[in-house]
DNA sequence: GCCTGTGAAGACGTTCACAGCA
DNA sequence: TGCTGTGAACGTCTTCACAGGC
């Protein structure tokens, strides 16, 4: 069913639905239905059932699904059945954070490689043991460690030249901290993470609602 | 126009037409068409027109908007012509990289508590001066500072008893940067930040795509 | 009986196309 | 002439409702 277009949405959940089903694993339950899942991830069952539809059939009728296969499935629709090399640019307390951050670690995501334009930095070390190099060096460490997706820390002001550079080594995708919109050629894709928009529509919502 | 239902993604795309507009003062830009700064937005004029229609009438026909003028305006349906009052909960990396983050300070978000379940941790103060308390002083240091907005920063097991200690104190909102998902009391408004879900985004594109 | 899979209906958001006005 | 403001058309996503199968 792959030929047919899946909404951007459907993904998103996709993810959610896995870490629920991550929970009912540590809990032992071995079977679900759309029904509870769907209480956990605070949607509607159709739309759980609909979502998968697009992949398949996982389920059994009358019973509902079995967690660990479905989780499996899911995971390998997302791509998550490997490990995703990924290179920080702008090692500030936020970028830091980032490579520390267990979370990445935990779905099979490891930064591989570490850029900044701060001289003091160039050739420090992460935590992680990372070693810090120049943004000039970006495409020649980045295919040396097979880095795939660069996530962009830096200042808003940077940040379209780093993806330009980020576009050139070339990684495959860009996870983008910095609150601005980048432009990418056609069919590179480009993921924003974006806190000052998601304080602005919690201000709007305190404000008017 | 207020009656009538405003879609979530007209919230999120005001937010960024104030990030667009300020570039457009700082370049001495003084009026805009909505073809320009759709342009500069990524996104259809047409839909500019319309998410601005909702508010009431901005734009000068045969001209365009005054950048001025229009940014002042969309702040203020926005809510963002006061300053809001921001509490963490969990000072890890994470939590000190956003205390730090000047993109808050920026646009009027002001952290006046810290918290933190870490006996180690309760007592320091955080690098902007802040005293991290212990979760069990929430409600008293939270009214006493008038936080507005609970922003959590703890790992996923914690979060939802964070939550709940927020919605007590009572604090407006709160933004999660924890995967996983809250539940809140009807009305209450709570904003994910989420990256684990846009790598995932990511990983399912360059797979499949 | 129960729960999945799915076409059809409905709700929602976006884009078009043009009327209205400087 | 040029650009906004907006009803109507379009497309997309979500939900319903039930047929299909354990």
């Amino acid at each position: 069913m792959k030929f047919l277009k899946i909404p951007a949405a459907t993904i998103t959940r996709l993810s959610l639905y896995t870490r629920a089903l991550e929970v009912l694993i540590r809990d032992q339950v071995t079977v679900v239905s759309s029904k509870t899942l769907a209480e956990l991830c605070g949607v509607n069952p159709a739309q759980i059932r609909k979502d998968l539809a697009y992949f398949g059939q996982f389920g059994v009728r009358g019973v509902g699904y079995y967690v660990k296969e479905l989780i499996f499935d899911i995971k390998k629709i997302l791509g998550l059945n490997k490990e995703w090399s990924l290179a920080i640019v702008g090692v500030g307390n936020l970028g830091c954070a980032l490579v520390a951050h267990e979370n990445f670690s935990k779905q099979g995501y490891r930064f591989v490689a570490a850029f900044d334009a701060d001289p003091i930095k160039i050739g420090r070390k992460l935590v992680t043991g990372l070693v810090i190099h120049a943004p000039d060096k970006m495409s020649e460490v980045c295919r040396e460690k097979g880095v795939e997706i660069g996530v962009i820390c830096a200042p808003a002001q940077f940040a379209q030249d780093i993806a330009n550079r980020l576009v050139e080594v070339p990684v495959r995708g860009i996870l983008n901290f910095a609150p601005t919109q980048i432009q990418a050629p056609e069919g590179f894709k480009v993921e924003n993470v974006d806190f000052s928009v998601k304080l602005d529509n919690l201000a709007y919502h305190l404000t008017a609602g």
